[in-house]
DNA sequence: CCCCTTATTGCAAATGATTTGCAGATAGAC
DNA sequence: GTCTATCTGCAAATCATTTGCAATAAGGGG
């Protein structure tokens, strides 16, 4: 579980996924699974939205409950936008990026350092249910060129 | 350098060191330092705010030139709202926090583990001038209780 | 297949953090 | 003390995200 796949689920798993918890299967929730499907990468609503025929507001909605199924990550890499991606089953979804800082491309980091260090961390000052979020950012190979 | 210091710096360092960049030397700006000078954590703008006597533009404003200056620096804990931190001299502020989930309380993490991952992380990659952000998240002694 | 109830959507307005335009105030050089 | 460019205060603008509400549609029951 410590590299980070990208099984390619198919829309009829995801629709039984969403079945199981939402309330009800609409057009906007199953757009937005197609979507976030086709893509290796964390997306922002207003993308979402851009591929969509659908409010922005419904957009909000529905990563909102699908966040809260656990069928959707969001990441935040500190630009004041969140993003989201599609979660696997049983995929807690606990990975890093590598974000460049001038045009934004994004590299899927598979593997967790912080790991270890959550323990250690939380027993040192008495915490509990400790978890971490690692982004890194940096100039990717084409920005470099300048 | 490992060890997250606090030398409570006196005020007249601080605005020696605002001289050497800012234009000038104001009213708010000595006070927005007095201010991060005696906490031991990150504060908002808005909580800098209440404890001043100056329009929140301003704060912001001052806040984005000492950060410009590496006088302080901006922490971001996915809330959607920053936070600042006072700089040490030729400080580069790189460390961590816990905070609670529950009542935002901040501890401060001296050591970083990511460091070496950096390097390793940039390599694979081809991606130049790595650095990272790294938080932790959990549930303070007070809040278990519940 | 239609109906009915309730969840969901679209639209517009509200929110909250942060930024910005502009006219009046004030550091600091002379 | 004067003068000028840099600040500040205030109000309005932005931007991501949320929310109120009336209109719409999903899907269980007949």
């Amino acid at each position: 579980m410590a590299t980070h796949t990208h099984p390619r689920q198919n829309l009829a798993d995801l629709t039984a996924r969403l079945r199981q918890h939402a309330q009800r299967i609409t057009g906007p929730r199953q757009l937005i699974l197609e979507v976030l499907r086709r893509e290796d990468h964390p997306l922002t609503a207003r993308q979402i939205h851009g591929q969509l025929d659908c409010d922005l507001a419904t957009v909000y909605r529905s990563l909102r409950l699908l966040e809260e199924m656990a069928m959707v990550k969001r990441f935040d890499f500190g630009d004041g936008t969140a993003r989201f991606e599609l979660l696997g089953q049983n995929d807690d979804g606990h990975h890093h990026h590598l974000v460049c800082r001038e045009c934004t491309t994004v590299v899927e980091i598979g593997e967790c350092f912080s790991e270890v260090f959550e323990q250690r961390i939380a027993r040192e000052h008495g915490f509990a249910d400790v978890s971490h979020r690692l982004e890194f950012f940096g100039l990717c190979p084409d920005c470099q060129t300048t």
